[in-house]
DNA sequence: ATTGCGCAGTGATGAAAGCT
DNA sequence: AGCTTTCATCACTGCGCAAT
């Protein structure tokens, strides 16, 4: 039970931060130099009676000073040690704090030691992923494909991007946008703003922009949100080209390819943003509870565009519950994906099978909910619910695509989806290990399907409870 | 039950070596 | 020269254990 303290390095912080020399302090705290150095550097335990004395000196409050920085790392090293490359099994809670306690610097060690292997093993598959899709050589010469890099830097930015966030708010209120009525909005505005006029062919190119005519065409198979869309991105690219040129100016992209998919995806992200500006969107999503049908019909928006404006609600000071994103086609191809959260997207292969977005083709419109814990024992709640894009010809089929959302079980609670789902009850831990031919666990390394259903668990609301998803 | 002894662990120190 | 680190050492305490 009696700890130990060692809390040399924090010692060490105070005393450097009042420049004092360790002969200096050691005389203040009445002891000698050569004790206080070794108090440093966590070869003596810190006493009760020396203890006492540095929180005179230093005049803080011993609790300050005893706890706080050991519980983060602690915290930390919990979280690591979960992760399968470390041999599976947790360790106990009480081997890690004494860990952390007697060897802080070792135990931050280790900590940059994984977040290193984490990233070499995300770029391994990155380049797994090039090497295998037929571009091999310059994969193997280290070049990025201009997807991927934009794809990069979108996550890099937490695909957050504040300035278009408050450049479309501030449109909106400058031209007193009524939210929910932007198609009509915006054909207005784009009439008496930028003297373009709309025009609905029937040709299957979703959106082309003649600016010598004036003229905008949107395809007629888009719903009224699809243009809706589609107008507020051109407004992006009329109005705000400066800002949108700024940001991929910052990104330093490698080619022209990298900096004009980047431009399309600004645009994009800024149509979400007039769409569903920032302050009013936030706001419902939190008092709806994130009812994303009702957020449609709020603000004249498609599901998948609520719920991808939903993983995007990032801003510092009010950030919303961090969402994943995915949408995944037929086959199981992730077609879009973006994580505000520590959610890991398989990189390679299809996802697991289990997943309910791949169950959702199943149930075409039907929101399904599960919960899923993911093999470093995060638990999520999992919507998912398949959306259709009209093709609107015999030759043109309807393409049809399923979007996940969801964000861990702790937010749970500030979801409608939650209800009657008892999550102070989770089915009991499943075992490690489960054979999905995708977690690539030690035990676990056959690729052939996994039967389904030998592995899931049910629980009282007859929702299924997967217990690892992918690695 | 008490006493004495050896021993290991702990808190602390001083001398000396190592750094800048 | 002053500060930091290492190392050997010491006093003290608590514990197990055998002798009393």
């Amino acid at each position: 039970m009696g700890r130990k303290l060692f809390l040399g390095y924090k010692l060490r912080r105070l005393r450097e931060q009042k420049k004092l020399s360790q002969a200096a302090l050691a005389a203040l705290l009445e002891v000698s130099p050569s004790y206080l150095n070794q108090i440093e550097n966590n070869q003596r335990p810190l006493t009760v009676t020396v203890l006492l004395k540095i929180a005179r000196v230093f005049d803080v409050e011993l609790p300050s000073l005893v706890e706080d920085d050991e519980s983060r790392l602690v915290a930390d090293l919990k979280e690591a040690m979960n992760d399968p490359v470390f041999g599976g099994g947790g360790i106990p809670l009480s081997e890690l704090r004494n860990a952390a306690g007697a060897s802080p610097e070792l135990a931050k060690r280790v900590l940059s030691l994984y977040q290193a292997y984490q990233q070499q093993s995300e770029r391994l598959h990155t380049l797994t992923e090039n090497l295998s899709s037929g571009e091999g050589e310059a994969a193997r010469q280290g070049v990025h494909f201009p997807y991927e890099e934009v794809r990069d830097f979108f996550y890099y930015c937490n695909n957050y991007f504040g300035r278009l966030d408050e450049a479309a708010e501030e449109l909106v209120s400058r031209e007193g946008f009524r939210l929910g009525e932007m198609h009509n909005e915006l054909v207005r505005y784009l009439k008496d703003r930028h003297d373009v006029r709309v025009r609905i062919p029937d040709e299957p190119a979703m959106r082309r922009f003649d600016a010598s005519h004036g003229t905008l065409e949107l395809s007629a198979q888009l719903s009224i949100s699809g243009r809706a869309f589609q107008l507020a991105h051109q407004v992006g690219l009329l109005a705000y080209h400066g800002l949108i040129d700024e940001i991929v100016g910052g990104a330093k992209f490698a080619s022209d390819d990298a900096r004009s998919i980047c431009r399309v995806g600004l645009a994009n992200y800024f149509a979400g943003a007039l769409v569903m500006p920032y302050g009013a969107f936030a706001e419902q999503a939190r008092s709806l509870r994130h009812d994303i049908e009702q957020l449609q019909s709020r603000f004249g928006a498609s599901f998948e565009q609520v719920c991808h404006r939903l993983s995007t609600l990032q801003r510092p000071g009010s950030r919303g519950v961090p969402f994943y994103f995915v949408r995944v086609d037929r086959a199981g191809n992730i077609t879009k994906r973006h994580s505000a959260t520590r959610f890991h997207f398989t990189r390679f292969g299809g996802a697991c099978p289990l997943w309910n977005v791949h169950e959702a083709f199943a149930q075409p419109s039907k929101i399904l909910v599960q919960l899923a814990r993911m093999p470093d024992g995060i638990a999520y709640i999992c919507l998912a619910r398949t959306v259709t894009k009209k093709g609107g010809a015999y030759s043109r089929p309807d393409r049809h695509f399923a979007v996940g959302l969801g964000c861990e079980t702790a937010y749970a609670g500030e979801l409608v989806y939650a209800g009657g789902l008892d999550l102070g009850h989770e089915p009991a831990a499943v075992p490690i290990g489960v054979n999905c031919r995708i977690c690539e666990r030690d035990d676990c390394r056959q690729r052939a399907f996994p039967p389904i259903g030998s592995h899931i668990t049910v629980d009282e609301n007859n929702r299924s409870f997967v217990p690892y998803l992918f690695a």
